[in-house]
DNA sequence: ACCTGAACACCGTTCAAGT
DNA sequence: ACCTGAACACCGTTCAAGT
């Protein structure tokens, strides 16, 4: 072998198959576009184990690249678990809106919103980790990453228009929106994480019916008396 | 000075002005009680800071012991960690007691829950580090810390005979009660740590009337028609 | 019994370089 | 531009010792 600085190579490579097809320019350069495959291995592995266990080093190593060359579309660690949870913002949004989609045209206001907690509460209990980073620290203290707060905009939005739109009908009783957006959110909010941390017990197949159970007096409450 | 082993100390000690008293039998050991001198001072730390930095080596530093000596009460950090919560449920059941306690004595099972909540939320938000300690990561994982489990059954339990309590005065109307414990809570919860992540921005001052009104649906709710 | 020191395998992050 | 290597200051945890 060739002696000098060349000569060492890392023990356990953790790139096991890579075809190393040659390239134009470089061959340890990274294929197109490794901002999007670290966020992908970062999802991939903080499902299946834990939000501390996902690391700047073994989301790198996933990938089959030096942690340094994260920092090229990273700042640090929080700019990615930022674009983990903006990820995550994005299809929770898409189960929402989809949830609300499969519902007949005449559904009453309660059952709108019935659907919308239902499809909250199962999106984060199927994926607790991501579910956690979302919500757990403070993601956004130094108003780096705008585009997160403006997804969390969109899901309120989404939540004020529903019950908007029940006072509207005559459904609801008319009471200040936002106060009501934050009681509905709440409530999911908590189940879901109560749920995940196991202090509620609840087996998968009854999260629907439990849901039902739990926002049935909330959404009763809404209503006009 | 004398040369060998003894020489080197390290340069900065963190233990200003340690009297050094002479002891009995040695004058390097803590003084009584060093498990619950780790546990205060690991609460002092994360308050005013947050869960990430508590660290094992930083409250043995406060304490101003070597951080192997934590080891001796603790199995590990999550040991750390269930006893700060434990000591923060044992503060929250008495905070709740205490709010029914300045209760008037024919106040409605609907005055008594909003109390409840009120003390629960307000709870949260004075010490949040703490209570993200208490119900963030899942700390009884391998079933070491039944105390702590010990505890939030106390809690639940304390809910569930409010409202059971509603229910024969009737008050409220009659469904399971496991259930309605689970979706007040769940409110509770969900209120707490959306405010205390900024997801909610209350203020502190407003934090009372905020939380009459989110709890008014639900507790309106469980009224009898 | 209670505490310490040195060591190990990990982090995130910075600086200086390679192509 | 994009990636790497060595180094720094931190972790939690283990092993082997000190009094």
């Amino acid at each position: 072998m060739s002696g000098g600085t060349l000569a060492a190579r890392p023990k356990s490579s953790y790139k096991p198959d890579v075809p190393r097809r040659p390239r134009a320019t470089r061959d340890t350069y990274h294929h197109g576009d490794l901002r999007n495959a670290l966020v992908a291995a970062a999802v991939e592995l903080v499902e299946g184990s834990s939000p501390e266990e996902l690391t700047l080093r073994e989301v790198s190593r996933r990938v089959g690249v030096n942690h340094r060359a994260a920092y090229r579309h990273f700042a640090d660690k929080t700019a990615l678990l930022a674009a983990v949870a903006e990820d995550g913002y994005r299809e929770l949004l898409v189960a929402m809106q989809s949830a609300l989609g499969e519902l007949p045209a005449r559904a009453k206001a309660a059952e709108r919103l019935m659907a919308l907690a239902v499809a909250y509460v199962a999106f984060a209990v199927d994926q607790p980790a991501r579910y956690r980073i979302m919500f757990g620290r403070r993601l956004n203290e130094d108003g780096r990453f705008n585009a997160l707060e403006e997804l969390v905009a969109r899901a309120y939005e989404l939540l004020a228009a529903e019950l908007k739109a029940g006072q509207l009908s005559g459904q609801f009783a008319v009471t200040p929106v936002r106060e009501l957006v934050f009681g509905f959110w709440s409530l999911a909010h908590g189940f879901a994480s109560l749920a995940i941390v196991r202090r509620l017990k609840v087996k998968r197949a009854l999260l629907e019916p439990w849901s039902r159970q739990v926002f049935g007096p909330f959404l009763s409450g809404l209503s006009r008396r």
